[in-house]
RNA sequence: UCCUCGAUAGCUCAGUCGGUAGAGCAGCUGACUGUUAAUCAGCGGGUCGCAGGUUCAAGUCCUGCUCGAGGAGCCA
């Protein structure tokens, strides 16, 4: 498009005229009533009135409600342009700002004068029509599904919950640190890596024994995606006493669930001078801020969430701030699954201390027992990470899991082995190379401290406080197995 | 990766016993109206996922493939 005039000169506005969000004339509309407004949006409705006027509902993403803006057919551009607005529609609007003379909403703008930005070039096959599309269908529509209802209020939730993250965090003298997306340790342990590398594929250098010659890829080694921050931000918590990450993190598992995310957000706190009991108050601490702010911050995007998406989820919310986390240890755990066996319930697998619970068992136990959110600690050793802290049992780690219910694992934590000879035990007993991880065991050398930490997913978060299904809706892109578009 | 289900108009779906393609929404035209996912009338719109097979005849039955979804495993 090499000459056409750019669209935005058709603006021609008065600088002194502000653009107003349209959140601020709903928030505060006493002020403003009579006053002159503009509006910036995408049209969702338009309905006419052969009395001389068309109704056109504008959002712009400031909150959940679109504006009713009443253009009159006495405008300049009432045939040419209003008339052909559809949805999607990009335009501008000034007007007074009035109460409605409708039902159905509380203020309304009377425009004067109406500028279209961009028409949309084939109404009939517009892919976000003013009806209810399948998600499956909009997740191949990515870049448009954000103008719906549904997406604009996981957009507005996301952020909301991001921002009371670094809240928490930050009023409480946490730092947060940007660990590395690109990790040279293939000793992270926490499943399938995504290769990092600049070699031609075509010409892969070889090692005179016929491995691949990593020696001349782009670091000089092997380099992988971050499965996770934690042995980083452990270092930088052994000095500042108080970290978190919340970072991008991904897992090459080729996992095909409504959980799973290849390309995935983390929080990742690390206190030092704690032990799992203090790790667990913070994770019950931080979760339980995150959903307060989410209730008073973000009241309409919930609210359609509860009429449209899942009647509880409000109510979930609530009661999950309120009530106190129960708290049982993994043995208790297993003692009560196997009690719910003898009264007759089935699970696929049988329960039986030793084992990894199975989503059945979490399932079970955080919806039928409880009803609300579990931490389960002290795991047996044998199925959990190499660093966490044995217990004086000799047989189970400090290890934490919340699970919430509808979702199962939100939350997976432990306290550290801080024990250099506790801590090289674990290294040889799981064949794994003490070399590899020689700057996390000098963390144990000098100045060792008890602490703990844990990894919150971010979008299992969103999921758990919207009642979405699937995690895929809750990110702007979803990367999962054959999934990597736009 | 395994199991199950699915794919029909731009979207959401129906399509009976195998008999040759339907509705709603959206779009367009008109009527009507301070409208609210407006209403009413009309119009246009289809390689029934792809490739084979059975049959006089396949959207429908069979086989293979592709793609998608849900569940499981792995995990956050």
């Amino acid at each position: 498009m090499p000459s056409a005039p750019r669209r935005r000169s058709m603006r021609c506005r008065d600088p002194a005229m502000s653009v107003h969000a349209i959140a601020s004339l709903f928030a505060s509309p006493a002020d403003r009533i009579g006053q002159e407004v503009t509006i910036q949006g995408w049209v969702r409705t338009r309905r006419d009135s052969k009395a001389g006027i068309s109704f056109v509902a504008i959002h712009d993403g400031s909150c959940f409600e679109p504006i009713q803006v009443v253009v009159p057919s006495s405008l300049p551009n009432y045939q040419s342009d209003v008339m052909r607005l559809t949805a999607g529609c990009a335009v501008a609007a000034t007007g007074t700002l009035v109460q409605s003379q409708g039902k159905g909403q509380s203020v309304e703008v009377q425009v004067t004068s109406l500028q279209v930005f961009g028409f949309v070039a084939d109404p009939d096959t517009y892919p976000i029509q003013p009806k209810q599309h399948s998600f499956e269908y909009l997740r191949e529509q990515a870049h448009l599904r954000i103008r719906t209802n549904t997406f604009g209020a996981v957009a507005r939730v996301r952020h909301c919950l991001a921002m009371a993250i670094h809240r928490f965090f930050h009023e409480r003298g946490f730092y947060w640190v940007h660990t590395p997306i690109i990790t040279g340790a293939d000793t992270e342990g926490a499943g399938q890596m995504f290769r990092v590398s600049t070699l031609d594929f075509l010409k892969v250098p070889r090692t005179p024994d016929g491995k691949v010659d990593f020696s001349q890829d782009f670091f000089g080694r092997e380099t992988h995606l971050t499965v996770s921050g934690q042995l980083n931000v452990e270092t930088w918590c052994m000095a500042l006493s108080k970290v978190y990450t919340f970072g991008p993190t991904f897992r090459a598992e080729n996992s095909n669930t409504t959980r799973h995310l290849a390309e995935f957000w983390m929080i990742e706190p690390e206190i030092a001078f704690a032990d799992l009991a203090q790790d667990a108050d913070l994770a019950e601490a931080l979760l339980k801020y995150m959903f307060t702010a989410l209730l008073n911050e973000r009241a309409d995007d919930m609210k359609f969430f509860a009429e449209r998406v899942d009647k509880e989820c409000i109510t979930r919310l609530q009661k999950f701030v309120e009530a106190k986390f129960e708290r049982i240890t993994y043995t208790e755990a297993i003692a009560l699954l196997e009690q719910a066996v003898a009264k007759g319930e089935k699970f696929e697998y049988a329960p039986k201390w030793g084992i990894d619970m199975q989503s059945e068992h979490e399932r079970y136990l955080t919806e039928k027992v409880f009803g609300r959110p579990v931490a389960v600690i002290n795991y047996p050793k044998d199925i959990k990470a190499f660093y966490m802290r044995q217990n004086d049992d000799g047989r189970t780690v400090a290890a934490m899991d919340i699970l919430a219910p509808g979702i199962g694992e939100i939350v997976g934590g432990s306290q550290r082995e801080e024990r250099l000879d506790m801590l090289d035990k674990r290294l040889e007993e799981m064949k794994l190379e003490k070399e590899a991880y020689w700057w996390y065991r000098d963390l144990r050398r000098y100045g060792t401290v008890p602490h703990a930490g844990f990894g919150l997913g971010f979008e299992r978060a969103i999921v758990y406080a919207t009642g979405l299904q699937n995690i895929r809706d809750v990110i702007p892109f979803p990367r999962t197995p054959k999934h990597c578009d736009f």
